[in-house]
DNA sequence: ACCTATCGTTGAATCCAATTCATCGAAGGG
DNA sequence: CCCTTCGATGAATTGGATTCAACGATAGGT
């Protein structure tokens, strides 16, 4: 059934029609433009059909011809991504997926310490809220935030984050107990899981009415804090840098409840079981966070 | 890019993935075993691992292998399907999706007509209640019950439909009025726009408690009827063959307020409509209906 | 244990399909 | 009007895919 798949013609027409020109589909595949046409007259006159629209000297696909292109494309890349993902894993390549506070607080700074921890390893990062879709082979693993709803991939909580507010150290005076802080502006972050309204709660307050900045990520909440904008209730592993740096204090830790709850998770699919890579940065990810696998 | 995919070694390695065994793909794409393994050799140099576990006579796909060979097997069908779609759409072929009901009761029986009105043309039906996905290319329209969600795609109502209680004729000396349904079997039909309560509303009644058959398919309500066990509520368009042929009837339709709604709808993508098979059958189609087009 | 059949491997030889070459016509630009 | 560029075409060529032939390994039968 594939016996008779001309190959050949069809990475010949591939390039044609996206190129819009014999000759410059010549140059990428590194033969002349004669072998172009030759391939082109060859898929024609198997189909039946034509598949450009010869106009003097130019060429143009037509709807036939539009068709193709569209599955031959994907075809091919579908070819060409499948040697991509077994080329990547014999040279222990991991292309990981990341939520985007997480990368930039927390995996960003410590990526020198992964590259000099496991020598040959070589990491592709892609930081999104978007969830990947592993069934394209597209990465080898996610750490992302939130319990994934999909079935039929692994996925490891990465420990137990304490949320807490956060401030700038010159505002930190004013702040000595939970209600001081009715009076200073509250950096509200969305998408999170643990909002104001749950802090309050946790420390039998009322939540103040909305007010303040709002902010879609929590690095910038963070960033918003530690320049004195106001108050952010953030995870202090996100604010880590922040927090060891003294751009970022937080001043009700001794006197407050402060909320600790699972918000990240390495996911991946089964097979990524053995993939190299991924087992190396499994180990070393755990480590770093002072956690046993399991 | 395309330019080193290696796709004659490809395609031996997916026959060779297949069927398990390096003869059996040469026997498949007539050529020799030793062809499909110096081809395969020829992939595991390039991507330096191997693909198969060599275990004395017998191969065996290893972890990179069965990742190559999914991308590979859907890289190549893309491929083949891409030949297959532009070929089809050359020989007058039509791929039509169908609701099921329809698709037995009004268009199965009238097949012959169109063959006869189109020469040249060929069709392919399908049957059943999922959508088809345009996006793939897998059919060039679908007739579907109720209106489609989609967007961007044409769809073209074919026409009210009269739905009235239709019964085998044994049963239609005892309905002279909407009210003598309470003494009879109603039978139900599931996944229906238009259901026995509407009716009895439409009609100034209260509807009975659920009892009777229930079915998921108008069919198979029409053909109970038929058989005598009930009453079914249905489009007198799709028990056009069992009302011509006397073996239902439709006794309250002078004395009862029937319901008349667009239950059918020509569902294809924009692109198709440089299709000619689709074109000819569109009008055909309207013409049966007897409707003007637009 | 022995024989036989089957399967995959390997390197050299072979061959045929892909490609090039040479030439042509057509169209656009200056 | 000349010059350049592009694609088409058919015959010639070439090099990469394929075969050939010999070999080792394994399983099954007797």
């Amino acid at each position: 059934m594939l016996r008779q798949l001309p190959l050949g013609a069809l990475r010949a027409f591939e390039a044609a029609a996206r190129t819009g020109s014999f000759r410059a589909a010549g140059e990428e595949l590194a033969i002349s433009a004669s072998a172009i046409s030759h391939a082109i007259r060859k898929l024609e006159d198997l189909i039946g059909a034509g598949l450009f629209e010869r106009e003097g000297r130019a060429v143009r696909l037509n709807a036939a011809g539009e068709t193709l292109l569209r599955h031959v494309a994907s075809g091919f890349e579908e070819l060409r991504h499948g040697l991509e993902v077994v080329s990547a894993r014999q040279m222990n390549l991991l292309r990981l997926h990341c939520a985007p506070s997480l990368a930039a607080q927390w995996l960003l700074p410590r990526l020198p310490r992964l590259i000099a921890d496991a020598p040959g390893l070589t990491v592709r990062l892609s930081a999104g809220t978007d969830y990947p879709k592993f069934h394209a082979d597209e990465f080898d693993a996610d750490i992302r935030y939130g319990r994934p709803r999909a079935e039929g991939l692994a996925a490891l909580p990465l420990g137990e984050e304490t949320v807490t507010p956060l401030c700038a150290p010159a505002l930190a005076a004013r702040l000595r107990t939970p209600a001081d802080l009715y009076d200073l502006e509250l950096i509200e972050s969305d998408n999170k899981q643990v909002r104001w309204t749950d802090w309050f709660a946790a420390n039998g307050l009322r939540a103040p009415s909305p007010r303040g900045s709002r902010f879609d990520r929590s690095f910038m909440a963070i960033a918003a804090a530690a320049d004195g904008l106001g108050v952010a209730l953030e995870s202090t592993r996100l604010a880590e840098r922040e927090l060891d740096a003294g751009r970022l204090v937080a001043p009700l830790r001794e006197c407050s409840v402060d909320i600790r709850y699972v918000g990240h998770f390495l996911v991946y699919p089964p097979r990524a079981r053995s993939n190299r890579a991924l087992r190396t940065f499994e180990t070393w990810l755990f480590a770093q966070l002072g956690l046993t696998r399991g």
